[in-house]
DNA sequence: TATGCGCATTAACTTAAGATAATAACCAAT
DNA sequence: ATTGGTTATTATCTTAAGTTAATGCGCATA
């Protein structure tokens, strides 16, 4: 069986209306999801009360909490439909009890976990080794459909920045092109 | 089997001495590595030769550059040992065969990489969402061992700042505290 | 059509980090 | 003992990001 067979044999479907959250920060959550179409965004909010985004999730993305799932906590970080969305969920449960009964399952979600990896390493790299305006530069080169999608606030968020200083940068970044 | 059953009857033991290399960027390397002794840096070069700090490799760690080995590519990264220290090589496609053997071994894995997965995450949140003086303190709180056998231009390297930097982080806080 | 809200830009000011260089302490090796 | 190299601190100056506030724009909705 393959994770996508799971999904469909045993996951459920879900709908999100623009606006409304999957999880959020501080509430227990068990469930991963498979996202089908749409757009979310992943994003902590700190005690200050300030938003930073963890990550934009697109089709065919996975999404769940790691913390809240591996070790039973409390999620670590919101995520909220930008677009209508739609989801299967899949108990994380279900999907630990499946790798231990199905091997050819076990194989696939080890190469799901290895592009996790990944993926979490090479932004990892981005904010060790890359300044904002780098970052910048990298994402717009990258997934250029997602700007149209997303406001300034939140891709300022996504680099770590106030959207005051991402303003800056563009004009920087175009005064420099002329 | 377990993995590290399979790391006794298949992993080659290697030496290292204080400033040999285990990788260096831009190299093929097809292995993971055990940490069982002694301390390592991994750590990126940038084009203008700057250096950023990766991570620091303990005992009972595992290292591999995940981009070479499941990309079949080119290390992204250098890793370096900080003190003599005492590893068990593994070679990847002996590991990915072997999981397709054995399913016991093949939990095991997943459940190793859902742990890295976790921690790529925190190191994300912790450049996403705190300033370089938070991250010092949670770094110094969290290794206090750690902090007497690294330089200060380690630290500030692991912290995406300048030695320079760090040491006026130090002094606020020292100021700050009486 | 008018009102209000969210978004993006800009300005003014503050704060912190980068770059460079000088200095001192320390260690290692000749 | 002396030399040389690395490390950490400090000073000076430059650059960029944070903060706050004002402005203008566009969109949705009353």
């Amino acid at each position: 069986m393959t994770f996508h067979q799971l999904l469909k044999e045993q996951g459920t479907f879900i709908t999100l209306e623009k606006g409304a959250y999957l999880f959020k920060q501080g509430e227990l959550n068990r469930s991963l999801y498979f996202v089908q179409s749409g757009l979310l965004k992943g994003f902590y909010i700190s005690e200050n009360g300030a938003e930073s985004v963890k990550s934009f999730i697109l089709a065919n993305d996975v999404i769940g909490n790691l913390t809240a799932l591996v070790d039973n906590q409390v999620c670590t970080f919101n995520v909220i439909a930008l677009q209508e969305v739609s989801l299967i969920a899949l108990p994380y449960d279900t999907l630990i009890t499946q790798t231990k009964l199905d091997h050819g399952l076990a194989s696939g979600v080890i190469e799901l976990l290895m592009k996790l990896a990944i993926k979490k390493e090479r932004r990892e790299y981005e904010f060790l080794c890359l300044s904002p305006e780098q970052r910048y530069l990298k994402l717009i080169e990258q997934s250029e459909l997602l700007m149209t999608q997303v406001t300034q606030i939140d891709i300022a968020g996504y680099l770590g920045i106030t959207p005051v200083s991402l303003s800056r940068i563009k004009k920087r970044i175009e005064q420099g092109q002329q």
